[in-house]
RNA sequence: GAUCGCGUAGCUCAGUCGGUAGAGCAACCGCCUUUUAAGCGGUAGGUCCUGGGUUCGAGUCCCAGCGCGAUCACCA
């Protein structure tokens, strides 16, 4: 298409329907209700009435709710209450702005309650203190709207701290309706859809986001304390690796190649202690085209960090400090109360097998005919480790959820990117961890053998089927950077939304994900 | 993918045994200078998720579908 029909075509677009400034394009065909009808006539009434323009400007000077509450000088207030009020009015000032949560009006006076980021605070307007146009507009304002005010920050005769208004402007017209005063949004559908919504009307999912942000921040610092860089690496992988799980998959056109959205960073990292740095980490999305639930979404935030000259314990016990270091001590977990101060829990995989299932894991007749009984598809003939595999998921059941516990030496066969034992090769130097019954990470001794990571992943092609072939190939230049030589390393990836679940008490991954992936609705 | 639950006004929710579609908040009109989910009087607002079926009659019962939630399965 031409750039001039484009113009044109917008042109008209534009004299068509903005210039005449009546009701902007359509209002009546997207059959939008009669509430926003009536919003629509409300901020026409105040261009025409008050010659006020609802979409605001920029306001120097700002604080916030809590600030301005804090400005409460109670002495002041006594003050101005006393007969007579003295000559000049003691109490501090403050401009603030906020969205409206609840409002009275009560003839020559009205109540409105105001919400920030930072809380609430009351607003309160007197005909006597202000012009008619401001006192008409702070009388008829409505709930969403935002709006700045200004004035001394005192008290009401029931001892409401709020700001007695001199100043009252509406920077945003909310021409939406807004939920229920009281309740909210409750239904999590709409929550997740419309979580600018939740947000203001919900002061918990804010909390909630915003201990997310101290979270995150707080980890970079205690890594940058412990001497790890942070690094970006690509998102968009030509192999999938790293991990075992389903990518999403995407093309780039200009050079004609299908690519995937990374399962892992895992392979990138390394490479770059190839290249020498000594600790890096990343935190930074992954994505996987798995199934939906309350401890999964399709793309999902991990912290992985690597440390050259470092092993299993020492990532280990750095991330054990790192969450004692976040938790502070005891917290609520729905029914749990998880103890972070104390030592983590640890038990071997082996372990934990046999006492769950009553069988050595290494005993493949035993474990074979387990499967069996458990109804497992393949018993007789499925690769012996990958039966342990099924069968531990009832294993990580067994493990206390109150407890943060370490899973160590999983099996060598299950850990193709790990060194295995020196004297035990059946065994490699990896844990995971569990807390509140999740997973959260996994931890490693990393593989810097050439030769033994070349034949884990070689053995792994070998068993595949051909829709996992299709994505999971060799991934030949890492194994090259490997022959460069990669230091002995340590390193881990922790998922940090379930560490942020555990953290603000959030049972649903949904809950600690700003817009967590739901199914398209409305989309034209 | 399986099972169970939910879907009614903008929001939060009632709706009995199958018999004219309800409340509160929000909105609109009016009153009100100390409210705290303000109060009082009045008005308006519905594709009962969608499509079939049973029935004289379906928000209600049955079937299918869609969306969401929970549990399970899957997820080196």
């Amino acid at each position: 298409m031409g750039h001039a029909g484009r113009s044109v075509r917008g042109t008209l677009i534009r004299s068509g329907g903005y210039r005449t400034g009546m009701n902007v394009p359509d209002s009546k065909d997207r059959s939008e209700s009669d509430l926003v009808a009536a919003r629509r006539a409300k901020l026409e009434r105040w261009r025409a009435d008050l010659g006020i323009d609802p979409w605001g400007s920029r306001v120097d000077g700002l604080v916030s709710l809590l600030e301005a509450r804090s400005r409460f000088d109670e002495a002041a207030a006594d003050a101005v209450d006393a007969d007579p009020p003295p000559a000049e009015d003691p109490r501090p000032c403050a401009t603030v702005a906020g969205r409206i949560v609840q409002h009275r009006a009560m003839g020559k006076l009205c109540f409105m309650v105001l919400r920030d980021e930072s809380g609430d605070l009351q607003v309160s307007c007197s005909k006597a203190d202000l012009d008619a146009a401001s006192f008409k507009l702070a009388s008829k304002v409505d709930y969403g709207d935002i709006v700045v005010a200004s004035g001394p920050v005192g008290r009401t005769k029931r001892g409401e701290i709020c700001i007695w208004a001199d100043r009252f402007e509406v920077h945003c017209k909310s021409l939406a309706p807004p939920p229920e005063k009281y309740h909210g949004l409750t239904d999590a559908e709409q929550r997740y859809r419309r979580r600018y919504v939740d947000m203001y009307t919900t002061p918990e999912t804010m909390e909630t986001f915003h201990r997310r942000c101290e979270i995150v921040s707080a980890t970079r610092r205690f890594m940058e304390r412990h001497g790890f860089i942070e690094v970006e690496t690509p998102m968009m992988q030509s192999v999938a690796g790293g991990a075992a799980a389903r990518p999403f998959t995407t093309h780039h056109n200009a050079l004609d190649i299908d690519l995937y959205l990374r399962i892992a960073p895992e392979l990138y990292l390394k490479r770059l202690l190839v290249g020498g740095m000594r600790k890096v980490f990343e935190i930074n999305r992954n994505f996987r085209n798995e199934g939906i639930d309350r401890r999964h979404n399709p793309e999902f935030t991990m912290m992985e960090a690597y440390q050259a000259f470092g092993d299993c314990e020492s990532v280990l016990e750095l991330t054990e400090s790192l969450l004692r270091e976040l938790a502070g001590g005891v917290l609520p977990y729905g029914e749990l109360e998880i103890d972070y101060a104390k030592p983590f829990d640890r038990v071997t995989h082996a372990d934990l097998f046999e006492r769950t299932h009553g069988c050595v894991m290494t005993d493949e007749t035993a474990v074979r005919s387990l499967a069996a009984a458990k109804g497992l598809k393949d018993a007789a003939t499925r690769n012996h480790w990958l039966l342990v595999e099924a069968l531990f998921g009832e294993a990580e059941d067994a493990i206390d959820p109150a407890r943060p516990t370490w899973v160590t030496d999983f099996p060598a066969a299950l850990s193709p990117l790990t060194r295995p034992h020196a004297d035990d090769p059946t065994l490699a130097w990896r844990a995971e961890l569990f807390i509140g019954g999740m997973e959260l990470g996994n931890f490693y001794t990393e593989l810097n053998d050439p030769d033994i990571q070349r034949a884990r992943f070689t053995d792994q092609l070998a068993g595949i089927n051909d829709e996992e072939a299709a994505f999971r190939s060799l991934d030949n230049d890492f194994l090259e950077a490997l022959l460069v030589g990669m230091p002995p390393a340590g390193g881990f990836g922790l998922g940090i939304d379930r560490v942020v679940m555990l953290m603000t008490n959030q049972t649903s991954i949904r809950d600690v994900i700003l817009f967590p992936l739901l199914r398209p609705e409305g989309v034209e």
